[in-house]
RNA sequence: GGGCAGGUAGCGAAGCGGUCAAACGCAUCAGACUGUAAAUCUGACGGCACAUGCCUUCGGAGGUUCGAAUCCUUCCCUGCCCA
């Protein structure tokens, strides 16, 4: 039913930045082997931030390897979290998400997990199902199984601490929080980020406490941004999500620093060990030029989250509108209608939301950001074209097709 | 409970009675350049009108003043120290 030790091993350790204990690990997947029984692999989910983009992929692969050995992926969507807030002290804003936001939430993420993991052996569960259901005092009696001097060895517990920033006490309950989710499912291993690491490990002490063998814990490690300096997050506008048109994810792809094609290779693409070697060749090699090695991460991405016809028209786009100069096939359209008092061209783009207000659009036809027909519009008030159709252009690469 | 230091535009951070829509950095946007939506350089960067005009902003609410982000009162929030 399972593979050999060794085979599994392999795969699980490729990329893998570090599995603790790793004896832990073997030791559990032997008795699986034996005993036929699948490992149970937990991944916790914040369902705050349903948007996935190839940050989370790095860690849902690695699930999903599990899943091709045969074990069991436990997704927990944490949504009794979700409903208190986002512990991770950066946002102040803490958005405290309804029960049903959650689950929406939680929805809209297996589906964009199931991008990358596989349908079957997987099981989804919201952590409000167990933690909703514990008393003051059952939290107070687990909080008293941890020490506050453990809990401020956290990184970043320790960095706020010293700098003088508000911890909030409830932020040192969500790790015990998450590790009340090993316990609840009985989690053999839990994946995460190498910044999840405390939190992982919190659940084994956690887990022993409740009688329980501690979980093997496995970090992966975190995936640049496409600004090739932070973590990709969606607040810093540097990621590129799982559920992007193929023409952004290309796009996305293709302005990442030089540095990051391999990171992103190895760690967020398909390609197979034998194929990563010679991509390390190849950059390493004054005679490639980068660009078309990006370009086939580019295209690699969008063959994985579309397919490779999409890609390869993704690719032909880009070519149009960023060598050729051209304007793309497909643009969106807009239909001015009698009456609705689009007179100059400022009008039309604030109203088409092309700019932000009326100054920004005046700003970005000083600064020459206009052009209509590929003619730059350079008069503040010029009319808006008595023409059936023309093409409205801002910046380098929004496109619109007005009709009237 | 007491003492001290703070809360400024998307973020960080100056300003401490008029010349403040508010320096500077980051982010963002536009232009040039480029293999690229990178790097670099240039410019813009609250809103409305656009000719030097007006409106809303410096934690909230009041007040002093011809005039406040800057002074006073009060409330809320944060950190540190003492108890």
């Amino acid at each position: 039913m399972f593979p050999p030790l060794n085979e599994q091993m392999d795969l699980i350790r490729r990329g893998a930045s570090e599995i603790i204990p790793e004896e832990d690990l073997v030791r559990r997947l032997e008795r699986s082997i034996k005993t036929k029984q699948p490992l149970r692999v937990k991944l916790g989910c914040d369902p705050s931030r349903p948007d996935l983009h190839l940050g989370h992929s790095v860690v849902l692969r690695k699930l999903r390897q599990f899943q091709d050995l045969g074990h069991l992926a436990i997704l927990i969507i944490g949504d009794f979290t979700g409903m208190i807030g986002d512990p991770s002290g950066k946002s102040k804003t803490r958005p405290s998400l309804s029960l049903q936001e959650t689950r929406r939430n939680g929805q809209t993420y297996f589906e964009q997990a199931t991008k990358v993991l596989a349908a079957q052996r997987i099981q989804m569960l919201y952590n409000s199902e167990w933690l909703g259901k514990m008393s003051f005092a059952d939290v107070i009696i687990l909080a008293s199984r941890y020490t506050v001097a453990r809990m401020l060895e956290r990184d970043d517990f320790t960095e706020r601490y010293k700098a003088g920033e508000p911890i909030s006490v409830h932020e040192m309950l969500y790790p015990l929080a998450q590790a009340m989710d090993s316990v609840a499912v009985s989690a053999d291993l839990e994946l995460g980020g190498t910044d999840q690491k405390f939190n992982l490990l919190v659940g084994r002490d956690i887990q022993r406490e409740y009688g329980q063998e501690p979980q093997a814990i496995l970090t992966m490690p975190i995936l640049p941004g496409t600004d090739g300096i932070e973590k990709m997050s969606k607040s810093l506008d540097n990621y590129i999500g799982l559920n992007e048109s193929p023409k952004e994810m290309y796009g996305k792809t293709l302005r990442i620093p030089d540095t990051l094609i391999y990171p992103y290779f190895e760690l967020a693409s398909n390609v197979s060990n034998k194929e990563l070697g010679e991509i390390r060749k190849l950059l390493n090699n004054t005679l490639t030029n980068p660009r078309d090695i990006k370009r086939r991460l580019a295209r690699t991405l969008v063959e994985m989250y579309h397919h490779a016809e999409a890609a390869a028209k993704a690719e032909e786009e880009f070519d149009t509108i960023f060598i050729d100069k051209n304007v793309p096939d497909e643009i969106e359209e807009f239909t001015l209608k009698a009456g609705n008092g689009l007179h100059t061209v400022v009008a039309l783009l604030t109203r088409t939301r092309l700019a932000s207000s009326n100054s920004d659009a005046r700003r970005l036809i000083e600064q020459g950001g206009v052009s209509i027909d590929g003619e730059k519009v350079t008069d503040l008030n010029a009319p808006v074209p008595r023409k059936k159709e023309f093409i409205l252009k801002v910046g380098k690469r929004r496109f619109l097709k007005v009709k009237s």
